[in-house]
RNA sequence: CGCGGGGUGGAGCAGUCCGGUAGCUCGUUGGGCUCAUAACCCAAAGGUCGCGGGUUCAAAUCCCGCCCCCGCAACCA
């Protein structure tokens, strides 16, 4: 039989960021996904890798005082460190920085040139280093980036351009020929009324920066981000190369590709990328799966909030097997889960140490105690034995499946049944009972020989998610390791020689408290901001300014500086909500004996009428501005923890309204 | 009318596409067992499936309207 090819990837991580959870998630779900495909008997390559060009990189090596190339080794290498940290099979790791993207990205700006679709034309706008977007005019907020609040350029220069626009009708034919090729299904719609809306063709080369990869016949341009960073997925497979086996290897893996990816790189897989792969003539790939963001305490993960989990915390409490099937059984795969210790903690204890962990004990244990650690033949079947084994084929056959169709959480909920019958089977059998009745003898080992050859299913079932617990239970087994297609019930071979029993998953019995204690021991990374869950290539990233890509200088300023900004009090004469907007407060106030009006975004935690007689300190000689279409002439000061509701500033005497603030 | 997700026993979720006894895990209560990691097994309590209409023999599931929560977007001057 011939072997399928099965390729899948995770986004290459951006190194702007040291690996947290969120990246951890993405390549134990590939990894999961790519092992239980080699169970199967699949061809299978397993990608992944870093991104490393762009002018953040460039500016925090020189920030860090590195050249840039030791700098991005350096930061790659925590994400190589990620991938043996936990178990992750990768069969290469990619660096943008290497040769041979270089070849690769050139070879399909080539192929994509010559199909027409690349043109010159200028860039001018406010750019923003951090999230390395050009931010229209009408979103600056005083000079900085709605975003990320860091300060933008202003940068005019010569681009090259996509022909996205030409591909609206291409990419909603592909859609419609394949509606599988983005899951879940309703990111499928979203990108589909997306394009039917129109696309815009894409700024894909800067002038403003070097380290990148330069464009083929004209160096003074560097590709820009998702052009460079998609291309990685074919680089890997050798796309480029001049070698011919590398031809061959394109030749079988592409598209054989699964893209795994966080929801907030979706638009850049399901449009950009088939976009670029049709015009440079290349098959469309098979399909994306995003998921979605792991939310601490049901909160996205940021640095400012100080919720960011990193895998090494979890890792050293519970392991990397348990920490592999927490995220594993916990997400399922498209919405938005929860990272709790407690949870985690009730799914250790639970799940592996009780069901799982305790069964391997008490059966191997038995096999010990009642026929000298030899497995037994199962002479006398009866019903309980058959319904045992029937469970377990079936389980196997819904196993199968559901790694088939990347239903992972499934699939461990469907083990943990056949994991739950086992237990029952032993309880109705007694086998201690058995054991005291020379009579039972044949039932005994049959019981004994069901309960074995069900835990040498449940190891087989688990190897993808948790490839060293299975492991450790075939040793006690004194079993190898066994692929998926042809496994079964009942080929446990009788005479087996059972290895040492050993606990497997030692209950945890320590409070929340001691556990955080311990995680909290984990030296924070410096400086690095992990954006929410996986980040990828250089992703805008929807997160909060970034310690390594903001080049600082002495903030601090002269007196003078401050007197330029006009704090006075002013009392609040009149207050309505602004129509349609979520935060906003149109405010008539009186400074002195003047009247103006201000628009506050304090909606979320005042009511207009409390604030009818306030006195508020304001900025009275800011430029005015125009909100949701009123124009607003001053600002409202107000105290607000990062992404908090705002409070007040207020004074603990009465004051007159007008009276300058310093 | 911005886009999307969600509202199911105390908690966390599945089920919704393709109507037909409301399911899982944790937690709680009672019982059984002692091979096993004080684990395991059984049983019970606990739900107007956000609200209101409609279609149907039958609606968590389909249709219409509404409410609430969460992301994103648009306004935190």
């Amino acid at each position: 039989m011939t072997r399928q090819p099965f390729y899948v990837t995770t986004p290459i991580y951006y190194i702007n960021a040291r690996p947290h959870i969120g990246h951890a998630y993405t390549t134990m779900l590939a990894d999961a996904i790519a092992r239980s495909r080699r169970l199967l008997g699949d061809d299978v390559f397993f990608l992944t890798g870093t991104d490393e060009h762009g002018q953040k990189v460039e500016r925090a090596a020189q920030k860090a005082g590195q050249p840039t190339a030791s700098f991005a080794l350096e930061v790659s290498s925590t994400f190589r460190q990620m991938c043996s940290d936990l178990a992750i099979s990768n069969d290469d790791f990619i660096r943008t920085t290497e040769p041979r993207h270089h070849r690769a990205a050139q070879e399909l700006w080539s192929r994509v040139a010559k199909a027409g679709d690349l043109y010159k034309g200028d860039y001018e706008g406010w750019y923003c280093t951090v999230d390395e977007i050009f931010v229209p005019e009408t979103q600056l907020a005083d000079g900085r980036c709605p975003t990320c609040g860091n300060k933008v350029e202003r940068l005019k220069e010569e681009s090259y351009y996509f022909r996205l626009s030409r591909y609206q009708q291409p990419l909603l034919d592909f859609y419609a020929a394949n509606p599988e090729f983005l899951q879940p299904s309703f990111r499928m719609n979203e990108v589909r009324t997306f394009v039917e809306s129109g696309l815009q063709d894409l700024s894909v080369s800067r002038t403003s920066f070097k380290w990148g990869v330069p464009v083929p016949g004209d160096p003074a341009h560097v590709m820009y981000v998702w052009f460079d960073a998609l291309t990685n997925y074919l680089t890997a497979l050798g796309f480029g190369s001049e070698d011919r086996g590398a031809e061959a290897r394109v030749e079988r893996f592409w598209p054989a590709v699964t893209h795994l990816v966080g929801k907030e790189i979706i638009r850049q897989h399901a449009i950009y990328w088939p976009a670029f792969l049709m015009s440079a003539g290349l098959p469309t790939p098979r399909r994306v799966i995003a998921h979605g963001w792991w939310l601490m305490g049901g909160a996205k993960m940021s640095k400012s909030i100080g919720n960011v989990a990193r895998y090494e915390d979890y890792t050293a409490v519970f392991g990397v097997d348990a920490v592999r099937y927490f995220v594993m059984r916990e997400m399922s795969v498209g919405q938005d889960a929860n990272f709790s210790d407690e949870a985690i903690l009730t799914r250790f204890n639970a799940d592996l140490a009780n069901d799982l962990g305790n069964l391997v004990s008490r059966a191997t244990t038995m096999v010990h105690r009642y026929r000298a650690g030899i497995i037994p033949a199962p002479a006398d079947a009866g019903d309980l034995d058959r319904a045992l084994s029937a469970t377990a084929t079936t389980t196997i056959a819904r196993v199968v499946e559901s790694f088939a169709s990347f239903h992972i959480t499934v699939a461990l909920q469907d083990t943990w049944e056949l994991i739950r019958s086992v237990n029952k089977f032993i309880v109705e059998r007694e086998p201690w009972t058995l054991a005291r009745n020379p009579d039972a003898a044949a039932t005994l080992d049959s019981t004994l020989y069901q309960s074995a050859d069900a835990l040498r299913v449940i190891a087989a079932l688990i190897d993808p998610v948790m490839p060293a617990a299975a492991t450790r239970i075939r040793a006690m087994l004194g079993i190898e390791q066994e692929p998926w297609n042809g496994l079964a019930t009942g080929t446990l071979r009788p005479g087996t020689r059972l290895g040492a029993v050993e606990p497997l998953f030692p209950r945890i019995e320590k409070t929340l408290e001691e556990l955080r204690a311990m995680s909290t021991n984990t030296p924070q990374s410096a400086g690095a901001t992990p954006p929410p869950a996986d980040t990828p290539g250089a992703a805008p990233a929807p997160a909060a300014p970034d310690a390594i890509a903001a080049p600082e200088v002495d903030a601090r300023i002269a007196i003078d500086d401050f007197m330029k900004v006009e704090l006075r009090t002013a009392k609040v004469l009149e207050a309505e909500a602004v129509p349609k907007s979520k935060k906003l407060l149109k405010l008539r106030v009186e400074v002195g004996a003047e009247q103006r009006t201000i628009l506050a975004g304090i909606a979320e935690a005042y009511a207009p009428e409390q604030l009818i007689g306030r006195t508020v300190v304001i900025v009275a000689n800011l430029k005015p501005a125009k909100l949701m279409g009123i124009e607003s002439n001053g600002m409202v000061l107000a105290a607000s923890s990062e992404g908090g509701k705002p409070t007040l500033v207020a004074f603990a005497e009465p004051v007159d309204s007008g009276w300058r603030v310093r």
